[in-house]
DNA sequence: TAATGTGAAGCCTTTCACAGCA
DNA sequence: TGCTGTGAAAGGCTTCACATTA
């Protein structure tokens, strides 16, 4: 029993083992051994144990881990064992399908607002929350919502990012790959689409040796 | 001058690169210090010249770094010398925002064809391209598809995977979550938006130390 | 002088092997 | 016996300092 500190890679791996966890427990499963959680994550078993000894003694030998107690302290170490709200910017092609997407809420993300500087846009419903001018930006605060997801043009993020920034948003999640430039205590997660399809090439045929 | 294998977190780097010396391009400048291309880009100047040691002694000491050649240079090794064409799987929400994203081009790809079950959806266009039936999916290879896109939902990865597979796709990237099993030369690359968006919290308030 | 290229040090992560427990 | 938990070894990546070069 030691102070650790959880590696970023680790915490990289958790919301997988989580989503895996929540899949046995719907399956029924009470129990799983870090052998078929692995064969069901592609993991490696030493891999898991290695992870969740990091931050505590879950597991009962021979048996393995009890599936709730798991879920729960994955939950608690993410934070997430409340629900985080969440306002998008930006209701384009790439915004409407991340409002529409069903995965947010296994991780107990609720998208709360969605907003938009085109007039024809603001008004309208998606699903059940109503599109808003960027204007009403400011009042996020009071609306508990903690987290900005930037799904708006390039052109366009740098100033979407200051006006969430301002709102007193703690956390971003952008899609927009452009710069953006700002030395808060705002973390902010990056997914680009294309760069990611991007190193797909280089894997195609084989892992190779360069000349230097 | 050594036979060096590219760390993989350098490989992971190369397409933020080549967007930042893309940009330079277009903004007419010809060379650019580690320095420079490092404050654009929030990298550190050190970790740039080693990332691009690896591959080769491109730069002019006192000058910097001579942007068209890198560009080709990073192009090769990516493999993106040539055009790469993709077949998308799965003409939904964020089917339709993929197909629409603009950002590809910049790596080279085209996506060539897109596939859909749902009866409604086939011989509708989007763009330039016409949604086909998936029972046309065996026909990728003659029509020189390497990259196959998952865009379907959950229950329906795996066999969209097996399909692809089949079809002689050479590498896959996937919006689903879910688990896909099959020991081929396939490399997938998995991208799960609510996963990301999971580390969030996390990092919201601190790091911190977990008692143990 | 201004910037590159790179060995070496340091740090973090993964892998291994096995002691210990139900 | 089966499986966890973990120290230690191995491996990989980042950072640093500086010799080198245009």
């Amino acid at each position: 029993m030691k102070y650790h500190k959880i590696p970023d890679e680790a915490v990289r791996r958790l919301p997988f083992y989580l989503r895996g966890l929540l899949t046995l427990s719907e399956q029924g499963h009470k129990n799983v051994s870090s052998h078929d959680l692995a064969a069901l994550l592609g993991f490696n078993h030493w891999q898991i144990r290695k992870d969740f000894s990091y931050f505590g003694s879950f597991g009962t030998p021979g048996t393995g881990y009890n599936i709730e107690k798991l879920i729960r302290q994955i939950r608690k170490i993410l934070k997430l064992s409340i629900v985080r709200k969440a306002a998008l910017v930006g209701v384009g092609n790439l915004g409407l399908a991340v409002l529409r997407y069903p995965g947010f809420r296994i991780y107990g993300f609720e998208i709360a607002a969605a907003f938009d500087n085109n007039p024809k846009k603001i008004g309208r419903r998606v699903g059940n929350i109503t599109i808003e001018d960027v204007s009403n930006l400011q009042a996020l605060q009071q609306r508990k919502i903690e987290i900005g997801i930037i799904t708006v043009p390039c052109e366009a993020a740098q100033e979407t990012f200051n006006k969430l920034i301002a709102a007193g948003i703690k956390g971003i999640l952008s899609f927009s790959p452009c710069y953006k430039t700002g030395r808060k205590k705002v973390k902010v997660i990056t997914i680009d689409i294309a760069m990611d399809l991007a190193r797909l090439p280089y894997y195609i045929t084989t892992r190779r040796i360069t000349r230097v």
